[in-house]
DNA sequence: TTCATATAGTTTAATATTAAACAATATGAC
DNA sequence: GTCATATTGTTTAATATTAAACTATATGAA
């Protein structure tokens, strides 16, 4: 093998396998967000707020990586079942400022646990030093310019 | 700290930092694949028939991680645009048999180059010793059972 | 043979997602 | 103030995705 197809075979063998993790860890996952009728998204935009407090759409969008055309719809339905409630903001009333309700609170709260617990599951599949070594890698690719 | 606190807060870090990498990652890297007018869908079943040759939607779907209703519609999409078409099998006539029309597999080798160029230049900033050792944390995080 | 069961693929209904066009509001130059 | 420009959120149209019900075919036991 010459050295750049030695260098494209680690590239795509190292790629795949990312790509396969994260999409295993999430469906899995995953699972106990749609136990409690959650959807990836709707778990996202619940957790920011229980976790940073009320935000408008746009922050959300930005925290989430998704379109403020899809955050719009997400919130339709999250205040739809009374978990969030939007708010104009007076001081500059283009914003809306997104709160969770006490029912919001209330469910979130037991999701994240849950959430949480399935997280570390399935990080107890590598040793602590492993853990921190993948969270040096992945962020050094995440680093990069660009959408995401 | 109470250690289990520490534990929950490692592998949460681990976590997000995993699915940020790879939605960043994938988000530029799809864009090579957007200009050629295909989803990433589209692009992994032509990947799969370039790299397997013929197969079956079945596992088609398998391959890329998506349910089989969606491999029909993906399939049906391709096959509006003559990039593969559909074979009924004589020995056991419920499978069809997807392969690449001459137009495809020029298309995705075409695409596969110009993607694979784009994942060799996401992950140059690794080193070939963390690239490998990337590999190797994921694997093994991919490993535990479920769909995905 | 016949019937129960399993498997491949399709269809349907519900939802999610995006890009792009749009409305409402804010900001800053003049 | 006024107008050009920015920004926030909404809407629309197109597509993607899934689960579940469904059709067609195959397999194997009695």
């Amino acid at each position: 093998m010459k050295p750049t197809d030695t260098t494209t075979y680690r590239a795509l063998n190292t790629y795949t396998k990312l790509m396969r993790a994260a999409e295993s860890v999430t469906s899995r996952v995953s699972r106990t967000m749609a136990a409690a009728d959650l959807t990836i998204s709707q778990f996202g935009v619940l957790e920011a707020l229980l976790h940073k407090g009320p935000l408008c759409q746009r922050d959300i969008a930005a925290k989430i990586l998704k379109s403020t055309g899809n955050i719009t719809l997400v919130i339709d339905n999250l205040e739809k079942r009374s978990l969030v409630r939007r708010e104009r903001t007076s001081v500059d009333r283009r914003y809306l400022t997104i709160q969770l309700t006490g029912h919001g609170l209330e469910l979130i709260r037991q999701v994240f646990t849950r959430v949480e617990a399935a997280i570390v599951a399935e990080m107890q599949v590598l040793t602590n030093d492993e853990q921190e070594a993948l969270g040096v890698l992945c962020k050094k690719l995440g680093l990069r310019e660009g959408r995401g």
